[in-house]
DNA sequence: AATCCTTTCAACCGCCGTTCA
DNA sequence: GTGAACGGCGGTTGAAAGGAT
């Protein structure tokens, strides 16, 4: 038996969020910043229980969230990020930095499992020598799928360096004003109510980058790769050991990956080997 | 038009790691 | 050193929407 769940008291509402509930919390935070989610039911007067705020905060009425469609590139990157961490997808989701995690979680469960399952039974049926694959010839496709995943990350890394911000964040595309979607995303659609709230918060976002810099937005301590970041020397900018990894191999020093030999960096998470 | 079935996704639940008294 | 409180994460659920019959 472990311990009684936070929202176990009575009065605590439940189900769907009203627009006069998340204006409610759209404001204190505004005032009070994210974080210490558990003074914010008294604070507000929000029939809530903490962890209801955290949650409608981080996947909802936080800034910079990109509702809509996938595009084909954020696909084939969660494909292949899922593929390198599991379903770590808080880890994921810091990689792809105006998704959520919950929303990549769903995007993957009820899209991307079921792709790939397809494709999966169409190689399968196709031959059977997926089976008898001798070891080198394993190790050679997972070198490769290896290479492919870094490539991606790669790209996408490249991509968000196009547009820079002035405070140096990691990731441009964190807190973005979500008023101007990315030309490149036509399909990308803003949810409106969530848009309307989060113009709101701007003035604010830019006044505190500190308290809205994420690792996730109010600081990740597991699950976030990017969090676990090691020092790059370039002005004191943290990179991840995953872009560390990528960005030293895009230096010149493409060897070739074996993997007794696969080079990784010193912080690389031995649960990944 | 009515009913049933499937899909989507916001929200909840329970567990785990961290922090702090 | 210990235990309670808190924050965060991944898995799961269920209501709503959409599609098929």
């Amino acid at each position: 038996m472990g311990r009684p769940p936070c929202c176990d008291k009575g009065g605590v509402k439940k189900g769907p969020w009203t627009p006069e509930e998340d204006l409610m919390l759209v404001s204190y935070i505004q005032e009070h910043g994210p974080g210490n989610w558990r003074a914010v039911p008294s604070n507000t007067g929000l029939m809530r229980c903490s962890k209801s705020c955290r949650l409608r905060w981080t996947n909802y009425l936080r800034p910079g969230i990109k509702r809509g469609s996938f595009t084909e590139q954020e696909e084939k990157l969660i494909i292949h990020l899922q593929a390198l961490l599991g379903n770590r997808w808080a880890a994921i989701a810091s990689y792809l930095p105006e998704r959520t995690d919950n929303d990549i979680k769903n995007y993957w469960n009820t899209h991307l499992k079921k792709k790939l399952t397809k494709a999966q039974d169409g190689t399968e049926r196709a031959s059977n020598h997926h089976r008898s694959m001798i070891k080198g010839q394993w190790e050679r496709r997972l070198q490769t799928d290896i290479h492919t995943a870094k490539q991606a990350l790669r790209d996408a890394l490249s991509l968000d360096e196009e547009k820079p911000l002035p405070n140096g964040d990691l990731h441009p595309n964190l807190f973005k004003p979500n008023h101007a979607p990315s030309s490149s995303t036509n399909n990308v659609v803003y949810a409106s109510s969530t848009e309307n709230i989060s113009r709101l918060l701007q003035g604010w976002m830019r006044s505190k980058p500190d308290k809205a810099r994420a690792c996730s937005d109010s600081g990740s301590s597991q699950g976030s790769v990017r969090c676990e970041s090691v020092s790059s020397g370039e002005e004191g900018k943290p990179l991840s050991w995953l872009e560390t990894w990528l960005f030293e191999e895009s230096t010149g020093q493409d060897q070739e990956m074996t993997l007794d030999g696969l080079q990784l960096p010193l912080d690389y998470p031995t649960e990944f080997l």
